[in-house]
Parts: structure tokens; C-alpha cells; sequence
DNA sequence: CTGAAAGCGCTTACAG
DNA sequence: CTGAAAGCGCTTACAG
């Protein structure tokens, strides 16, 4: 009707002007082989000329295929809900492209376990039809082993949270976690003077492997070095992730250190040392940590946390759902690493903050 | 192929089960008319009954018609390349789905000519098939002249970057103006003590109606009526936006308040500050303001500006036009008001910033 | 007021 | 190696 005749060329055109019908049109722009040499060659100059653009619509229609992504993340403990983020973005994006017959499968496992992570991933292996996949490679040794089964099959996968670079992931969507933690420290020193003592507070149950606070803190401090900056800075690991432990652990340092003036919490684990100066009282203590999850928030508003750091976890799983999808269908390359900013939220911008 | 018989049910089976052609169930999907009263609620009840959701490819594939949006913006001016990010994200928004039939015309109005915004909506009223538009109502008598149009033609229409209430539109995208300085005042309060005097700049041609500038002072100031702070705050107005204007009522007001310890810039202009500050030194004054726009991320870089407050421009542009299109396509009903996050940057944490 | 047919631009068997 | 036909789930004239 408004379509001034415009309608872009299609296979039909093609075959026309190649002299042939479009079922063999349709097995050179799919690679489908059965095509003699000479017609090939053809069809593809014309394809070429005509700067053919297939319409998606009527492929995803024509072809009875749904597509299966299937995704691996933690599951959402009593710990921390900050998986239940991620999983809220996996919504999003399949709500999005369930239209389009895509279908995500979502498995989870357990974050202190890492033969749950082999399991799940060996059962979506055991499924006849995976299109692509998105994971949280919490294990590295495993997820190795789990996307080297991948790239044999041709099966396009995409790292969100945290990444293995060389293993050939499509993309990765998630935090520069070194910059993370120095773009921290430029923040601090708007909210420091030098001669305040400073603490990294470290809580997980396996510190001396979580790459994740490991590398925040190496970055943080590097940018105090970088500076040349002769701020102490005091680190605090706690291995145990229960709130006695945590108030033991805070009890001893701060004895320590009594002046300290500005605490820094590597992960979202934030809201035990909240709990800790609620109880206490904070002083002029200042209180920095990660993600914006239900807790956080609480303590955010009462302005016992300051400032929370926030890498866009909901954002993160659902451009990699929608990443997955644009490279399958689209067969579109994608740039590789794309880091998530580094949000700074504090009571006066959270209402508006959207993970 | 893997599709389990699962394919959801469509018009044939609706046709089917009313004892009606396909034809016919059609009419009543599209409340085209033309059924009788018993065949229309029979067919209503079956479509019911089955939940039945049409098949969104199929539909767009079947009908001819190409859906036409239209964007009224601001022109890029030597002023400030602001606009050239919501422009990027309409762009954005075009790219993604134009896949569907969908064409976005752009049309653009100079800032300080009121009667070129009405030239170019009287223009786009004057095209044959507009399905949706997308304006940011820069002058508000001659948006509510032009959107009083698009309700009496049944034309859907979305605001960004700010908003007329009451107006009917189908959405807002763009920051909550007021909260926004509230949102820096909270900030500000972590950056300097209670007898740090602050300066507030409003750099505008027509600051006495420059809607923007008065609701972020407003919301500033009311935060430390609302918290008690006594802390002095002066305002300076500037309309002239030259730097040889600029640079003669800092000068001025400087000398008045030699002890001056943060200027927040209103709006984008904060770089005429910045350039002010790097030619006359900047002391240990800190420097906010709004925008993550080229010329003001170099200051960025150069810790001449300490902090950007950024409402994520390319976002309202990119949200409005899909917002535009899922309202069209899916006839889904779209949350009113979308307030953008009141993002903070700073050096630490531009590099991954994105508008 | 209603139905039957053609067609949107592809893909998928099937036949040769 | 290639073609002709049927069909994906809709919409659009057209005929009655």
C-alpha cells in the first residue's frame, strides 16, 4: 500500500536473473552444498549486485525451526539474591524474542559447589538442539572444559559476570573488574583526605581464588600507587560469611585501627558490615560496596552504606540472551568485549536506578 | 522440525472451532467491522478460550505496509552537540527495526527559533501515513498546539527529554528534573563541609524560562532546606553563552566570593567553566555539571570537571522509538513515565560510560 | 455479512 | 545437481 514498489529484491528477483529456480537460490545462501560450481558462482554475483538483504520475518516464518539458547548461572541462595538480577534480564530477553520462536532453557547451579556446574552443564550438552549458550563461568577449569565441548560442536557461547579470554566466547558482558576497583579509588579520593586510613574488606568463602574481589583490589590499589599516592590502606579477608563472623572480624581490625574513615567492601557482602555499624553506630565512617540488590538498598536509604558500586548485572544476562539470538539469526558479528559501565549509586540517585 | 506440534494455535483453528472462515476472524481481530453481533462474540469467545496470540512475523510479512514514525529534535548547532546523541539513539532504535518495515523520518528544529519547530511539525502533519512520533517539546505552547493534533488524529506520540503532563502522551523518557538536583545536592554534600560555600551556575539565553535549568535548581536547594544544611549557596545566571561573557561574570562573581568551594553548572555549558578554570587555574575548587558530551568529557579527563551528572540521552531517544513501535505493533500498553538513572561520572569510571 | 483465493518472502521436502 | 509445489500464519482484495 505505502509501498512505493520498493520492496526490497528477494529470492525470487535472484533466481530470475540467474536463470534458475529459488529452491537452488535458497541452497547457496545457505551454504547447503548440491549446487554445481558455475551456478553457485552465479547466483552469488547476483546476490552480490542486487546487495540482497533476506528478510527475517519471512525466514523465521518459513522455517517451522525454533531456536533453544539455553543459559548457566548461579542459583539464588540464602547468602546472596544478587543471582536472582541476572536472571531477571534472561526474562526480559526471552520475553522479547519468544515472538520470534526462541526458546531459553535456564539451568543453575550451586555457587559453593562446583560438580553442580559440571552436571548442569553436562545435561544441556545431553539436549539434541543447542543453539547457543550463556554462562557464568564462576569455574574456570570447568567452564573451560564445558565451552571446549562447544567450540568443537559450533556452538556459539557468550560469557556474562566474568570472562576467560582466548576461549573463543562470542562476546563477554560484564565488569573490567581491575578498572572496577580503580575507578573506586578515584571516587575515595574525592572522599578522603590523605591521612585517612582506609579499609578493603574482603568476604567470601574463598578469598585466595575469587578472581573477582582479587582483581577489584588490585586494581583499587594500583591507583593509589599509580598516584603515587602514600594513603594506608589496611585489608581485611574473612572467609567465614556469616554475620557473627563478619562482626568478629570488623571488631578486631577497627580495634586495630580505630580511626579508620572510609571501609571498602569488595562484593556485595556490603550489607554485613552495614548490619555491623547498625548495630555499633558508624561514626563519620564512610561505607563503599558492591551491587544494588534488596539489602544494599535498605541500608543504602538509611545512609549506613554511602555509596554502592553497580555493574549492570540484569543488563549484562539480557544483552547476552539478545546477543546470542542477533548472532544466530542474523549470522551478525558482535564486538567482542563489551565491559558494563561502573554505576555509582547513592540515596539520592537510587530511585531511579534500574539494574 | 523440533517443534513438538507445539505451534501455537492461529487463525485456522480459531476459524475452525467458530465455524467461520478465516476471513472472518480476521475482521473481528482487527475490529474491522463488517460481523455480525452472534458470529463476533462467538469468535471473541473462542480467541478467548484459546489465549490465542497472533504470530507477529506473519503479520507484519502479510501486510504490505511499511509503518512510518516521525522525530522532532533539536538541529546540532555550534552551541552544543548535544542533540547528536538522542539523534544517535533514534538511529539506534531505526536500525534494529527497519528489519520489520518500519521507516523513522527525522526532522530537526533550530533551539533558539521557535517558529522553525512549527514549520517542521506542520510539515510532518502534512504526510500522508504517521503512525507514531517522537518529540522533545523544547517549546511547550507549540508541542501542545502540534501533540493537540496528533490526539484529535489518533496519532500515538512519546516526549523525551522533557515532559508536558496531562498532555496524553503515550510515554515520557527523560530525567525528573527536580529530583535530579535534588540527586547533585546529595552528592555535594559528601564533597565539601558545611561552611564550603557553592555556586550555582545557570548558563542559558533565556534563563527565566529555561524550564530545565529552574527545576534543577529548585530540587538542589530544596535539599538543604529539606536536611537544615546552612550552607551558603549563591546563584549566578548567565545569558550570554559566549566564553568572553562567561568568563566576565566568573571573574565577578569570584571576586565577590573568593572562597568559593564547588561551582555546579546547571546544564551542559559547564565546559565554558572548565575552560575558564584552565586558563585562571582551578585552585581546589571542584567543578560539576551536566552531560557526557565530547567537550566535556575532555575537561573530564583533564580533572577540571570533577563530576558529570548524565541522564542517559541516547537511551530516551532509542526507548521512545521502540516504545513507539511496540505500541503500534503489539497495541501493548507502555509504563507512562520512564525516569532515566541520574548517572554520576567521573574520571575513575568514564571509559565504559555510555549515553 | 461472509467465504475462497492469492500472496507476503522465504524454507522444506519431494521428484526427477 | 535442479525445479516445482506446498506451506509457514497471517492480510488483502474480490466476489457473492
Amino acid at each position: 500500500m505505502s509501498n512505493n514498489g520498493k520492496r526490497s529484491v528477494g529470492v525470487k528477483e535472484i533466481a530470475r536473473r540467474a536463470n534458475v529456480s529459488i529452491g537452488t537460490v535458497d541452497r547457496v545462501l545457505h551454504n547447503r552444498g548440491g549446487v554445481s560450481e558455475k551456478t553457485k558462482e552465479k547466483i552469488i554475483a547476483v546476490i552480490k549486485e542486487l546487495n540482497y538483504q533476506p528478510n527475517i520475518l519471512a525466514r523465521r516464518l518459513a522455517s517451522g525451526r525454533t531456536i533453544h539458547l539455553f543459559t548457566l548461572i548461579p542459583a539464588v541462595s540464602d547468602e546472596t539474591d544478587y543471582w536472582d538480577v541476572p536472571l531477571q534480564g534472561i526474562i526480559q530477553a526471552e520475553n522479547e524474542i519468544k515472538l520470534y520462536d526462541v526458546k531459553v532453557s535456564k539451568f543453575f547451579f550451586d555457587m559453593n559447589d562446583r560438580k553442580s556446574f559440571v552436571e548442569r552443564y553436562q545435561q544441556i550438552l545431553q539436549e539434541e538442539q543447542i543453539d547457543g549458550v550463556l554462562l557464568a563461568p564462576a569455574f574456570i577449569e570447568e567452564a573451560i572444559a564445558f565451552t571446549n565441548v562447544c567450540q568443537q560442536r559450533n556452538i556459539p557461547f557468550v560469557f556474562i559476570n566474568s570472562d576467560i579470554p582466548n576461549q573463543k566466547s562470542l562476546c563477554y558482558f560484564g565488569p573490567d573488574l581491575f578498572y572496577s576497583g580503580y575507578s573506586v579509588a578515584h571516587l575515595v579520593r574525592y572522599l578522603t583526605s590523605e591521612n585517612d586510613k582506609i579499609l578493603v574488606m574482603n568476604i567470601s568463602k574463598d578469598v585466595a581464588s575469587d578472581h573477582h574481589i582479587l582483581r577489584k583490589e588490585e586494581g583499587f590499589r594500583k591507583y593509589f600507587i599509580e598516584k603515587q599516592i602514600s594513603q594506608t590502606i589496611i585489608t581485611k579477608n574473612l572467609t567465614q560469611t556469616d554475620y557473627d563472623s563478619v562482626k568478629a572480624g570488623l571488631d578486631e581490625v577497627l580495634q586495630q585501627y580505630p580511626d579508620i574513615r572510609l571501609v571498602f567492601v569488595t562484593n556485595s557482602r556490603v550489607s554485613l558490615v552495614a548490619q555491623y555499624f547498625e548495630s555499633k553506630g558508624k561514626g563519620n565512617i564512610l561505607l563503599v560496596g558492591y551491587d544494588f540488590i534488596t539489602r544494599n538498598i535498605e541500608y543504602l536509604n538509611k545512609e549506613i552504606i554511602d555509596f554502592l558500586i553497580c555493574e549492570k548485572p540484569q543488563e549484562q544476562a539480557y544483552r547476552g540472551v539478545k546477543a546470542l539470538y542477533h548472532y544466530i539469526m542474523f549470522e551478525e558479528n558482535i564486538e567482542k568485549d563489551f565491559y558494563m559501565p561502573i554505576d555509582i549509586i547513592h540515596k539520592g540517585n537510587q530511585k531511579f536506578y534500574r539494574n
